[in-house]
RNA sequence: GGGCGGUUAGCUCAGUUGGUUAGAGCGCAUGCCUCACAUGCAUGAGGUCACAGGUUCGAAUCCUGUAUCGCCCACCA
């Protein structure tokens, strides 16, 4: 059979991802004799696509499930879809939007069946996409966090957090997206600064009834505002009690310009004296702080504006059906008009925006559901506290806490149609004439009551909100596995969720640590009374090769798929896992997949000659017995039994780049450079053994990281020899170090052997010999000679010589250690070259001499440093000395000779 | 306004508890189609480890400060 000499990933991939599937070599099942391994996928939405962060996300996740199950865990993935209430809706609006139709039109029914027809068509396209990346996630057990089930976990918990009072219905001022026309959450309102200005509006004022004092006799102040809009519903001004330039202001009329109000005046803390004018003009009804103030003070609360932020009816005429920021305008200049602006300052200003449209959010006041999340908190604080969940790297930790601290309640209610419909029902009846946060009439069930249990009535109607996705997504961990009817009785699926939860690392990015991390931990434990997951992996944000955060507005994505197109998923996860530094952002450009392309070109090359030499050699071997073995071949074993230590300990540790790196590191540097040319003369049976045992070891520690192109290797071998291997690299067992090598004296020797090669080379190049092959003399002892005779033959390839002659003398030399001296078998030679590099040799190596023999001579140290170091320190400069004689006397010699 | 992180070769980054001759990949230079791979092989050049102090026999590593870039949080209107 022949094997091409160039890798193609697609059909590999594709035929072998299949075949994994087909045998459900993913499946994970509740397995009292093994250890359980889980993970859960951070949902992707439906309205998802793949792009580079799900690759790394993904991809970590998959190594680390792909790891375990080799280490013979119950290794679970489980996968599942987000529904995105906001973002799934949006994009069918603007499906509907095409049709000139608004959902209003059709109404709730017909567009939720859109919904769900769009979902049905493209909720799994990101699903087929992560089977591309190649993720060996348990695909039967696929969850949608609006299934059925799912849906029945939801309103449980709302119930539940309704009977302890954790849930309540509140009317306050609230994140309002005017585009989406709905509320949000504070972690949904992420605060942006933009350019803006800071205005000096003057507020008339009138004497009041009071006397006050001459020289206070002015007719207006000046309140500083940055949204003058807002003023139309100013219902007080207000400064702070300890400012004695403004005492006068509370015996006195401040008239609201235009509207033409009064105004109240109040005191309060909150108002910096030094800001602006030290007067704050208060809008209860559209700025947080000054609704605070509004209770506080009992103020009226004008909501001035519509859902989509234009002014209703409550402003005077000419402005009604404005925009808000037109009526900014307008109003700006009716003030100018009216001569009421004393001056403008450029300002920054800090404003919430949409997550999801990116539009500037309104505060708003309007009746919402809140979950009391304090005492939800505690638990989640106290688990993290203690270290029973931690945090990779561990400075997300104080992150974490510093947000559990401070957390405000939790606006749960969406005025969208997609999602989950909040549990609540009103009976009309009760309701009458009943105040809004009044649990009057106000009927929590997961069923819709045929009738009013207070009144009989039978007039009841649901709520009309849904919750926040992310009140689904908080319960992934233990929904996922059925929760709560896995509780109530059904015995497999309640077997599942003993056996897997609590699972065992989430994986994501920081972005997502409050929304969702820190209210899993919330949700674990006070519905399962247990953590979610004992250690939270949080990786970078990947960028563009600027340092740009990838987005599809930007245009500055680089799609995986492309990558996988073009290189292989093999190629882009090995990039991505190389390149990923534990939780540093990822700069990505196209050419940074190249390493991971090359790579496997090179897997494939190395394992093509392993492949032939077996062919052309007629070998036969039917097991991996290493015996019969020479020092090289101890000597890679050894390097490789290093490898396999270094990488499981990364591995477990989580920090898969260095995992990836040493693998990398061992087959290349030292199996493909080093071994692969020395076998190539010395073709055996016990060295046959030595390379396909390297090479299905190489395989095994990479295949969590390049499931694919490892398993086709493994295939392959299986097929061209009579070696009984596992069934699939998936399950088959991770491999421990064999613990053969060389004896040290025997290693020391091939160390030196390694050096003198590269010593050969490197006085080739400096004497600009090129290509030529030369004949390598060298002079050495008796034991060391039977040594070079018999690895005469790698010796020979590897410094590219023709021929090898031991001789009692040389006529000249070239490099010398402790063993032996060498001399190039050639007539002339550029001495002045020679005697340049070696002089260079010289002068690095007497540098580090004469500091390693300063810090000998120097008491202090002597005294101080520990006597280990002290050890090493005189053995470093014991050799170094060595070395540097040898060199001087060679170049003493040389010249001499010349 | 608080908090966090970065600053090491032209670029992207490693560098574990202070004890080396500071590493890798890419790029660059030079030479090689050496019967697996030019997606390759070999050799090499390139760094006062952001700056300034300090601790120490010894600092890229610990402490303090400065600069600079980035991120997160926060009701200064």
């Amino acid at each position: 059979m022949e094997i091409p000499s160039k890798y193609d990933p697609k059909p590999v991939e594709e035929k072998i991802y299949q075949k994994w599937l087909n045998e459900k070599k993913f499946a994970a099942r509740a397995n009292p004799s093994k250890r359980p391994f889980c993970i859960v996928i951070p949902p992707p939405n439906v309205t998802g696509i793949l792009h580079m962060g799900h690759a790394l996300n993904n991809t970590i996740q998959d190594v680390l499930i792909r790891f375990r199950r080799m280490q013979g865990y119950e290794s679970l993935w489980m996968p599942g879809t987000d529904h995105a209430g906001i973002a799934t809706q949006n994009v069918v609006e603007k499906e509907l939007a095409k049709e000139r139709l608004k959902k209003e039109d059709i109404g709730r029914e017909k567009f939720l069946e859109r919904l769900w027809d769009w979902t049905d068509k493209h909720g799994s396209t990101i699903i087929e996409q992560l089977k591309k990346l190649g993720a060996s996630c348990d695909w039967d057990r696929t969850r949608f966090t609006m299934d059925k089930e799912y849906s029945e976990a939801v309103k449980e918990v709302f119930i539940k957090l309704y009977e302890k009072e954790l849930i309540y219905r509140g009317n306050y001022i609230i994140n309002w997206c005017p585009r989406c026309e709905t509320a949000l959450s504070d972690e949904e309102s992420p605060h942006k600064e933009i350019d803006g200005w800071l205005y000096y509006i003057r507020y008339p004022v009138e004497q009041g009834g009071g006397k006050i004092p001459s020289k206070f006799r002015i007719n207006y102040i000046i309140v500083a505002t940055t949204r003058p809009e807002t003023m139309l519903g100013d219902t007080a001004v207000a400064i702070n009690p300890r400012d004695t330039r403004y005492q006068y202001l509370k015996n006195a009329k401040v008239i609201l310009p235009i509207v033409e109000r009064e105004l109240k005046v109040v005191e309060d803390e909150a108002v910096d004296p030094e800001f602006g004018t030290g007067v704050v003009k208060v809008t209860p009804a559209h700025d947080p702080a000054d609704f605070q103030m509004g209770k506080k003070h009992n103020l009226e609360f004008i909501n001035i504006m519509n859902p989509d932020s234009t002014l209703n009816q409550n402003v005077p005429e000419d402005f009604i059906g404005m925009d808000r920021f037109e009526a900014r305008q307008a109003i700006l200049e009716v003030l100018q008009e009216k001569k009421l602006i004393e001056k403008r300052e450029p300002y920054r200003i800090s404003a919430g925006h949409c997550y999801r449209c990116h539009t500037i959010i309104e505060p708003r006041v309007s009746p919402q559901w809140f979950v009391r999340m304090r005492p939800l908190a505690q638990g989640a604080i106290k688990v993290v506290e203690e270290d029973k969940v931690t945090f990779l790297p561990q400075r997300w930790k104080k992150v974490y806490l510093n947000w559990v601290h401070n957390i405000q309640d939790w606006c749960i209610s969406r005025q969208i149609w997609w999602g989950h419909r909040l549990p609540v029902y009103y009976c009309k009846d009760c309701r009458e004439g009943v105040e809004e946060e009044s649990k009057k009439g106000v009927i929590v069930a997961k069923e819709k009551p045929p009738t009013c249990p207070a009144c009989g009535s039978s007039t009841i109607t649901q709520d009309n909100d849904v919750l926040d996705t992310w009140f689904s997504s908080w319960l992934w961990p233990f929904a996922t596995f059925h929760w709560p009817q896995s509780e109530h009785g059904e015995e497999k699926a309640k077997a599942d969720l003993d056996y897997f939860y609590p699972t065992n690392v989430l994986v994501t990015a920081s972005e997502i640590l409050f929304f969702w991390v820190a209210r899993m931990i919330m949700a674990g434990m006070e519905f399962m009374n247990q953590i979610p997951f004992d250690k939270v992996l949080i990786h970078g944000t990947v960028r563009d090769a600027k340092g740009i955060k990838m987005s599809k507005s930007l245009g500055n994505i680089i799609d995986p798929l492309d990558i996988i197109e073009k290189f292989g998923a093999d190629a882009l996860r090995f990039s991505l896992m190389l390149l990923a530094a534990s939780g540093s952002d990822v700069y990505l450009s196209d050419e940074k997949f190249l390493v991971g392309r090359n790579f496997c070109n090179k897997i494939w090359n190395a394992t093509r000659l392993c492949l032939l030499k077996i062919k052309e050699n007629k070998i036969k071997v039917s097991d991996l017995e290493l015996k019969e073995l020479e020092d090289i071949d101890k000597w890679c074993l050894q390097q490789l039994d290093e490898t396999i230590n270094q990488a499981t300990k990364s591995l477990q540790d989580l920090s898969i780049n260095d995992a990836t790196k040493k693998a990398y590191d061992f087959f290349w540097h030292t199996f493909c450079d080093w071994y692969l040319e020395i076998i190539k003369d010395n073709f055996t049976a016990a060295k046959t053994k030595v390379l396909l045992h390297s090479l299905v070891t190489s395989m095994k520690l990479l295949h969590p990281v390049m499931p694919f192109i490892t398993q086709e290797v493994f295939t392959l071998i299986k097929e061209h020899s009579s070696l009984k291997l596992e069934d699939s690299l998936v399950s088959a067992s991770w491999p421990k170090p064999s613990n053969i090598a060389p004896k040290e004296s025997e290693a020391a020797k091939l160390n030196l052997l390694v050096e003198t090669i590269r010593q050969i080379r490197n006085i080739k190049t400096d004497l600009g010999l090129g290509a030529k092959k030369l004949h390598l003399e060298i002079k050495a002892g008796p034991k060391a000679e039977e040594f070079l005779r018999a690895n005469a033959t790698w010796i020979m390839r590897l410094s590219a010589s023709q021929s090898l002659d031991i001789k009692p003398k040389l006529a000249r030399t070239l490099y010398k250690n402790a063993l032996w001296e060498i001399n190039l078998g050639i007539e002339d030679i550029d001495a002045e070259s020679f005697v340049t590099s070696l002089e260079k040799k010289i002068s690095k190596i007497q540098t580090i001499f004469e500091k390693a023999s300063v810090r000998l001579t120097d008491q202090r140290f002597l005294d101080n440093a520990s006597p280990d170091t002290v050890e090493n320190e005189k053995a470093k400069f014991e050799e170094i000395s060595l070395q540097l004689k040898r060199l001087q006397e060679l170049r003493k010699a040389f010249m001499d000779q010349k």
